[in-house]
DNA sequence: ACGAGATGGTAAGAGACTCTGACGAGATTG
DNA sequence: CAATCTCGTCAGAGTCTCTTACCATCTCGT
């Protein structure tokens, strides 16, 4: 892992930089009690809602870990439980409506960085990077 | 960052991939005691060795942290440290025996990994790829 | 139907990781 | 030489994650 610059890393680093942006636009627009391991998390919650289980296998955690976590982003607004009419053991974590604004405010920040990696790059260029990346999820996402 | 897929994600989930197989690599070869956050600091050790606080800032953590993730990494014969010649403050955190097999392993390991991708992506969209990423990297990379 | 096993979720406790604030020792600048 | 900066450490607290164990509910085979 220590030659200079191996493919994970240079993932990494931009992924680290956009992370880092948005993590400072929410704070300025108010939303300043998310934690990056909840983000982790609420990012996963599903248009129509997601189990518990089903967010701790696509953040890579625990089940134990993912309900803590939610614990927190329901405390703070962020999400709501309701339970799945589809099964009596399960609850389903939805984004409530504080968190509906903090989508809004880290879509624009995202949409934000993206113009201006699309800038460095140039169009054609941050489109192959897209194509190719969406490409290699196919072996390296093993959720579809 | 909750749409269906920002380049965010789509930076992560390869990122995500590789590291879990290189862990998953040193783990059966014997380097079953190393923790993510220790070798997301050992991998920035530099060859001629790096001072704690650099270690931090491009780790993204604190000094105090660094420094803790350090003194694990010593006692577990991965880096040794040694007095800076240049600076009396400051001490060198260098690669240590028992690391120094452990980077060969590591590599052998995202060899693999990267001759997978390629092999899904073709050669010259995999180069295609590394260009792009080292490209971003001018703009999302603070440290060169 | 009904029992066995699988699955969704929770609880308790411990360990790993990181932060803030404060500090000493050495370097740098004027 | 004095003021200031930088490297590193210590102390304490908070956050995040894990393992182990458990209950409730669903699914499947008989």
């Amino acid at each position: 892992m220590t030659e200079p610059l191996n493919t994970g890393l240079l993932l990494f680093l931009p992924y680290r930089a956009l992370e880092a942006r948005v993590f400072a636009g929410l704070a300025a627009a108010g939303f300043d009690d998310l934690t990056p391991a909840q983000a982790r998390v609420f990012q996963r919650v599903a248009p129509g809602g997601s189990r518990t289980t089903a967010l701790a296998e696509q953040a890579g955690i625990t089940k134990q870990s993912a309900g803590f976590l939610v614990d927190q982003l329901e405390r703070a607004g962020y999400v709501e439980r309701v339970p799945d009419p589809a099964d009596g053991r399960a609850r389903l974590v939805r984004v409530a409506e504080r968190g509906a604004r903090s989508v809004e405010v880290s879509r624009g920040i995202v949409a934000e960085v993206e113009a201006e990696w699309e800038a460095h790059l140039g169009a054609r260029r941050m489109a192959q990077l897209r194509r190719l990346l969406a490409d290699l999820r196919e072996i390296t996402d093993p959720w579809r």
